[in-house]
DNA sequence: TTAAAACATGTAATTAATTACATGTTTTAA
DNA sequence: TTAAAACATGTAATTAATTACATGTTTTAA
């Protein structure tokens, strides 16, 4: 791929929210964010450092224990500015999802193929358990509605993915059923 | 990216059940495949160069008019084997969907900020224009049931493209009506 | 107490993908 | 008849992203 970096800005909207370590930016990418965008520790550490060369980011060293040195890293104006630059700025949707399920169904021609049971049941299987795992999520940062407010933008996403999530369980057990 | 040439299977997918040019396989993304994968031209031209030298497909010139050199590329048994192989591998859903609006949102810590509404109401002007796009398309292609039976898989994707469409604008009205 | 897991930060090599450049033919609609 | 749109195939340069390598510290659980 080769875009217009949104990687940057994602880390520029983290660190709006709280000043992070290249690790904790990382960790953001295993948990809710994940769910619209990944990137890999790779990745991210190199573009911080460019970032902090362009000034839109800056960071302060800390130490743990006596010895684990860290870099916790802020935005600048100059990074809140573009960031609320690229907010602004009309999202064009070109549904960049990617379907790796999907596509091997449209390669199977015969309704009645034999491998349609098992790769069904495994995707719901699959995709079940990815639902219960958002859904103890919300459970767990969102159980009082003072939660949802506080954390406004976090609770939309994740009952987002939540939301698709489950419809995506259900279109695959409509399917299944119509088999 | 870097993960294992989807690509290349997708292409193999397409030559399976007929084949095509690259100018032919390049629409295909215009089209229902689009909805799961994306890719253009210039990396699809190299990449058959790349499965012809492998053996895993194989082309004929054809010319249109006087002048107008095409190659019709088709699949070979290797590539077949290929194909199968790919399909019947386990599907690590590792759900690369990317969602540059839904992380917008995340960023957006206050329930009354401003932009909200505009944000809004420009995705779902987007997501309700692409549906009826692609109801129409659905409306064209498989009006008949005998059509749905004789292209599974094409039904089945488009089938899963509607739905997911509608579940997002439902999903966004809902949202916006929450405001 | 010790081993494993988690925390923490990086670089090198490679591949996937995009953007931009490049050129020409055929069909369609005004 | 002519201009624009669609058809058709490519390459070059660059960027985004992954995989693999590399090294060390702290915390947790057995």
């Amino acid at each position: 791929m080769a875009q217009k970096n949104t990687l940057q800005f994602i880390i520029l909207g983290l660190l709006s929210q709280e000043s992070m370590t290249g690790y904790e930016l990382t960790q953001s990418f295993a948990h809710e964010i994940g769910e619209f965008w990944q990137a890999k520790h790779s990745q991210i550490y190199p573009l911080l450092n460019k970032m902090e060369d362009q000034q839109l980011i800056s960071h302060v060293d800390e130490v743990t224990g006596t010895k684990l040195a860290k870099k916790r890293y802020s935005i600048t104006q100059q990074g809140d500015d573009v960031l609320q630059e690229w907010i602004a700025e009309p999202t064009d949707f070109i549904s960049s999802s990617k379907d790796e399920f999907i596509l091997k169904l449209y390669f199977i021609k015969d309704k009645n193929d034999k491998r349609l049971t098992s790769m069904f049941n495994e995707q719901i299987r699959l995709h079940k358990e990815w639902l219960q795992h958002l859904k103890s999520r919300n459970e767990d940062l969102f159980n009082k509605r003072s939660q949802q407010n506080a954390q406004f933008g976090h609770y939309l996403i994740l009952n987002h993915a939540i939301d698709r999530e489950q419809n995506y369980v259900q279109w695959l057990e409509t399917q299944f059923n119509n088999l």
